[in-house]
DNA sequence: ATATCTGCAAACAATTTGCCGACCA
DNA sequence: TGGTCGGCAAATTGTTTGCAGATAT
């Protein structure tokens, strides 16, 4: 565990956040690797496979999307990342030290807002305890519409735009 | 001059449960249509598209997959199927006249049961509150392994065969 | 040096769709 | 009878993978 200190020969600002937990655990750091961790570290929301590659090729396009899916991978196998699925068919990724929290998605405008609940883990716990289980994993997603009614358009859930 | 008679012309025994819906939603029941709402009818899992289509197919082979996709797709849109999607790829398919109702997945053997809880219902409506949005819809998953979650600090309880 | 990457395109799996004959209302 | 529906196979979409050259350690 040698540390390389700061020869500032190869301009590199600050090891993203991702990045830093990518070394952690021992991958090799390779330039599209980094990439993906900096866009992943800067990232605000829960970006696809799609979008990642896309923030990922506007600052840097010597990189294709077979590697965002393989490095996307790594970092879930590695507990990096974990993969979310809010339907749309595409896998969405939320880096994993952003904490346990849940998803409230807004109908109307397809906007997802992070959220944790104590009461709500234990009585998820209580509800598996209840049915002869030992709780492992959960998943909780509240779909709402911001106070007063709006005309919501028909149709199914396809948030494209 | 309606014949509204008891003479069996056509062997249709009882219209199954889904069927009866599907009738009440003016949907033109072919003989395809009838066989998927009673293979849906007589379901007591989550089936997918595959397995309907594998049930569909050994009752009557005049059917095939493409037609479960645009049935289980139209069922869907007239709010008599829900499509779940828990994990694995395929979408898994959920009458909506069993009620409302969560999921707890063993993830040792795959193995879904359905449960409902007043609790859970009442702290989700308070989050969506808290946040300031009327809850709409929402989704739980319990994912769980079986076995003694008690408080026994003790060796670790190997899970029974 | 060398085991591990990456790009590219072909391979895949789940689901959709165009075309046209078959069928229900 | 007219408008829908169903079968078939080709088309789409999201994701994976084999290969040969490029890289990190």
């Amino acid at each position: 565990m040698h540390s390389h200190d700061r020869h500032a020969e190869t301009a590199r600002p600050d090891p993203s956040r991702i990045e830093r937990l990518c070394v952690e655990r021992g991958l090799k750091m390779t330039g599209q690797r980094r990439l993906i961790a900096r866009v992943l570290s800067e990232a605000e929301d829960h970006p696809d496979v799609e979008e990642l590659y896309r923030r990922a090729a506007a600052l840097d396009d010597r990189i294709s999307v077979a590697t965002v899916y393989r490095t996307v991978r790594l970092l879930e196998e590695k507990g990096i990342l974990e993969r979310r699925d809010f339907g749309g068919g595409r896998a969405r990724y939320d880096p994993t030290d952003r904490g346990h929290h849940h998803h409230l998605i807004d109908v109307d405008t397809g906007r997802v807002i992070e959220f944790e609940d104590a009461e709500f883990e234990k009585v998820a716990r209580a509800i598996a305890e209840r049915l002869g289980f030992s709780l492992v994993g959960q998943r909780l997603e509240l779909f709402g519409r911001k106070g007063a009614p709006a005309p919501a358009p028909r149709g199914r859930t396809k948030p494209k735009a």
